[in-house]
DNA sequence: AATAACTTTGAAAACGATTTCACTAATGGT
DNA sequence: ACCATTAGTGAAATCGTTTTCAAAGTTATT
């Protein structure tokens, strides 16, 4: 492996005039600049990027927490993050909590072993007191879910609006009956998805009843079950407000499978707007998230926290959601 | 920020009795050992892996090739690859290449700056010349897709049979003109569901008409428009074999809207066996690929590699592929 | 002509770990 | 009682960079 030393040996300059040269200095003869980058060229020469960030204590890398990756929402998030991180010369490494509060902290640890310079929190288990503990090695921001109390620049999207723009929705077309899913942690702002709903509905004058609140609605899997759930109910709902395409997509598999008929007995409205929604039969009416502008806007930010251009501060950036209405409500 | 030496300092030993203590040497008294201990406790101490790195010439990230993370097949692929590697302490750097061989090259030049340790290939546009240089920088490895006279390990499947099989259900259930989709390069592994199909059509005595080969075939758009074009034929296939679900999945959203007979005027078979597959309607016939357990394999080779515990040789490791037969055929 | 202000350079000190080496102390086997 | 081995320890070198510092050379300013 060639080493600045190389260089400097070959050029017959120091390693200070060859280190000047990689990094753009002033202050270098224009002669000696030419023969190191053609020294460097000879022998094949790249500088090692970790002896680099151990001295500069600058470190290009950025940790992104996800419950997984096979979730669409997260790699389509990941995926604009790492495009413009790259664009940067920043590299992500993906971090996979599963939803669990101790795979989070591990990862989270590796802030503090250096592994990693900043981290952005797409999803979140721990309370902001846990988690506030680790800024002290590195930047922390949030994206799309954020528990209570956090004090970090948050990228977020209107949760609440989501919940009763939808909602809104589903009682024009008439339905009065409407379920509630929620995925994950009761405690994050993606709750507010539910006080959305319950403001749309009592504005209206209609009520939420107990049963019809389906918890650990993640995958498509959890969807059919709950379909059934809410067929078993004495007082079944005519409407459902899920927590997302896939969720409503095990709804409406289920549905066809018994002959419900969607939208009239049974409306189905998804929640992210992924590219599916629009290609299944019935095509499904969801709340468009706008997932590549998140995953842009928290990229952006965290690489010029990273540059030390900005100073990490409490802040809180929310996108607009809108309604995509098609064939399922 | 805590360093060895402050530790050395609070206990009063020597930096290198500290390391032993860190890394579980022997040759530590009971005594050191306990008091060190106690003082990293006490100090919040946190090895730097970056210094570790630097020294040790031990590399624990490995950097993962991929055209994009939003295409399911390869988010579940790095879904599986990112859980192994965290378990044994390793990190995944997620690199789309967009199917761009620069983009591919700016990657692989990590390698050189020693960012990653090792990377894994799940895609390749470059030629084997091109990419074999990297080595020199750490072991290099093919999951899935592979270029002609790849020298490296490769975990990949049976691509020709894929083709075979699928195309054999496609005739057993009475299509004769049967077309072909294919994605990216020509000139990889993945080609070979071509030679697949074709010696499936030979054994039968069937022909594969030019016109019925499609190129292009990334995503559920390009589905959509490769319907447009096989009705648009005068000798139309009554029977198409997709590059993938999504290829599928658009080439049944249009079928639908134009009240084309699935599968009896147009049997659509899948490639991937993805979630949606047996979700949507009709449901997809597709060739299951055993995405998890390629990934699987793939990243617990460069483990070892990593480790040293191997030395990477050319060997191919394939796994099988076999037939989900739905509605859609 | 003297002084100030830039240019240009290399030696050496970081950065924070691991590892080699030399040394001493303790133990075991004869 | 001797030698050989094993345990236990710290000083110093090392990994490959960047950066500080001092010094020397050059140009501009008075």
């Amino acid at each position: 492996m060639t080493t600045i030393e190389d260089v400097a040996k070959l050029t017959g300059y120091s390693r200070a005039t060859v280190s000047r040269v990689i990094n753009n200095y002033p202050y270098v003869s224009e002669e000696k600049r030419r023969k190191v980058l053609q020294a460097m060229e000879q022998l094949g020469y790249v500088p090692n990027s970790i002896a680099r960030q151990l001295r500069t204590r600058i470190n290009e890398t950025i940790g992104v927490l996800i419950p997984r990756l096979s979730n669409p929402f997260f790699s389509k998030l990941v995926d604009s993050m790492e495009s413009i991180a790259a664009e940067n010369g920043f590299q992500v490494i993906v971090c996979q909590t599963r939803s669990e509060k101790s795979r989070e902290l591990l990862y989270l640890n590796w802030l503090k072993t250096r592994q990693m310079g900043g981290v952005i929190m797409a999803s979140s288990e721990n309370d902001w007191d846990v988690i506030k503990e680790y800024r002290a090695f590195g930047p922390i921001i949030f994206c799309n879910e954020y528990p209570p109390h956090t004090e970090a620049p948050i990228i977020c999207l209107d949760q609440h609006k989501g919940g009763y723009i939808g909602t809104k929705h589903l009682i024009e077309r008439g339905h009065t009956k409407i379920a509630h899913c929620y995925a994950g942690s009761q405690f994050t702002n993606i709750r507010e998805r539910f006080t959305g709903q319950k403001q749309a509905l009592e504005e209206c004058g209609l009520e939420l009843r107990e049963e019809w609140i389906f918890k650990d609605a993640y995958d498509t899997q959890d969807g059919r079950r709950i379909y059934y759930e809410m067929m078993a109910l004495e007082n079944r709902p005519d409407g459902v407000f899920t927590s997302s395409d896939e969720v409503a997509l095990g709804i409406l598999a289920e549905a066809r499978k018994n002959h419900t008929k969607v939208p009239e007995e049974l409306a189905v409205l998804g929640f992210d707007d992924q590219p599916i929604a629009e290609l299944v039969y019935p095509s499904i009416s969801t709340v468009h998230q706008p997932v590549e502008k998140m995953g842009k806007a928290a990229i952006e930010l965290m690489i010029s926290l990273l540059k030390g251009e900005r100073e990490p501060r409490q802040q809180v950036i929310e996108l607009p959601l809108h309604l995509v209405i098609r064939e399922s409500t």
